[in-house]
DNA sequence: AAGCCTTACAACCGCGGGCTG
DNA sequence: GCAGCCCGCGGTTGTAAGGCT
């Protein structure tokens, strides 16, 4: 794995960036693109590494950049996002439009990490740090209490005044109607934020492990898990079966993960995925998961908070593609998911189910903005369909609400 | 006023992975 | 299959500014 041939040039300037230098990568930038990055500081007639050319556009002179003090829902919504993802600045920045990895990192190592610690939490694990130390003493113990399908890892009780329980009280909800069989899940991630990544990976380890096993894991209530059926591979990708059954049990009983599957907030994070691809969205979350691999179709349903309005919006995806997919690809890319579900057909649906996306938002929600921080796209979308605009392909507007909504949650 | 310390931010460094010839 | 190039990521370091003594 070589490094930039440029890193080993000589005569190349280090450190801060004068305006003039700015001004001519913007410039340059502006022109033409960066196309190849280790060609740009020639074209635009600088005395730096290509690498360092990037940094300085990606970091600091991007036009769609945030400047200025972060607020406090980006602040909360950073915290919920290290509880799941941990140091994946670049993951957690791509919920945080406006917002570099660089810059998060740099926010969380001086300032958040100070401020939970100042809560009693730790950092690291987001588990009260009289906890932790405990936890240092009996491990073994600790590993058993990960077990989270049992529920032992809701270690905050946002009932209690304990610091930090406000902090990551969250609410979310997420309706489903599948197949004519509408049900919802509550999604408290208050519970979950506290456990660890460790007890994720238990979490998903625990549900690899049941893939060759028929039987339905009561441990996590409604979860058809007779209906999972995936292997996990070497490379830690996981592979969905060809049985592609809904991730929910087709009843009209309301899904409270709140109370039925302590960890939650995995989910919150993503779409709720409804079938058995989407099965491997815990795993979204597992370090060594960087995508997972479709083989039918699949398809999400969303909450939009800022809508009340009660619309059809059936959605299917491919099925017959064995088709690997990387969701953060998916969400982060409108057109890659335009693409994708542009190209599916409705007949392809053995299995698809409709989805609709029904409005919900709890009352209770005080961070609700933080985690949605796309409301006034929403809101406008709302007002354009209210102008009229209904009658455009539904399609393409639920393409379009999926990416505002997922593209950054 | 000067020196030291802390903080926040910018930038660098090293590495891994994807791609291509 | 291998090597080189390129990109992106995360950890670390450097530095300017402000606060404190």
């Amino acid at each position: 794995m070589g490094r930039h041939s440029c890193c080993y040039k000589q005569k190349l300037r280090k450190g801060l960036w004068s305006p003039e230098e700015d001004e001519k990568l913007l410039r340059h930038i502006t022109k033409y693109g960066h196309g190849c990055w280790s060609s740009v500081p020639k074209q635009a007639g600088l005395q730096r590494c290509g690498k360092s050319c990037r940094l300085r556009w990606i970091n600091y002179l991007r036009p769609d950049l945030k400047r200025g003090t972060f607020s406090q829902e980006e602040e909360n919504l950073i915290i919920e996002l290290h509880a799941v993802l941990g140091n994946r600045w670049s993951q957690i920045a791509a919920q945080l439009p406006g917002r570099t990895d660089n810059e998060i990192k740099n926010l969380w190592n001086s300032c958040l990490k100070k401020k939970l610690r100042q809560r009693g939490i730790d950092p690291v694990t987001h588990k009260p740090l009289s906890e932790v130390e405990n936890g240092e003493d009996n491990k073994s113990q600790h590993t058993n209490s990960l077990d989270m399908a049992s529920g032992a890892s809701s270690d905050l009780n946002l009932n209690t005044d304990k610091p930090g329980a406000v902090l990551y009280e969250q609410r979310l909800v997420y309706p489903l109607e599948m197949e004519g069989c509408s049900s919802s899940m509550t999604i408290n991630s208050g519970n979950n934020l506290m456990a660890s990544t460790a007890s994720k990976d238990l979490f998903i380890d625990r549900f690899a492990s049941t893939s060759t096993n028929s039987q339905p894991c009561d441990l996590v209530g409604h979860f058809p898990i007779q209906q999972f059926n995936y292997a996990s591979s070497s490379n830690g990708r996981l592979s969905s079966s060809l049985n592609p059954t809904p991730w929910f049990t087709q009843t009209s009983k309301p899904f409270d993960i709140n109370s039925e599957f302590p960890s939650s907030s995995m989910s919150s994070l993503l779409p709720p995925l409804t079938s058995s691809s989407f099965i491997s969205s815990p795993v979204g979350f597992s370090p060594s998961m960087a995508s997972f691999t479709v083989n039918n179709n699949f398809a999400w349903g969303m909450a939009d908070c800022s809508t009340s309005e009660k619309e059809e919006a059936p959605i299917h995806l491919m099925e017959s593609q064995a088709e690997e997919v990387k969701w953060p690809e998916y969400l982060n890319n409108p057109l890659l998911m335009a693409a994708a579900l542009q190209n599916q057909t409705p007949q392809s649906g053995l299995y698809s189910m409709e989805i609709k996306s029904e409005t919900h938002c709890s009352a209770d929600n005080s961070l609700s903005n933080s985690m949605w921080p796309h409301n006034q796209q929403q809101q406008q979308q709302q007002q354009q369909q209210q102008e009229g605009l209904q009658n455009s392909d539904m399609c393409g507007k639920d393409i379009q609400r999926l990416t505002t909504t997922y593209g950054h949650v």
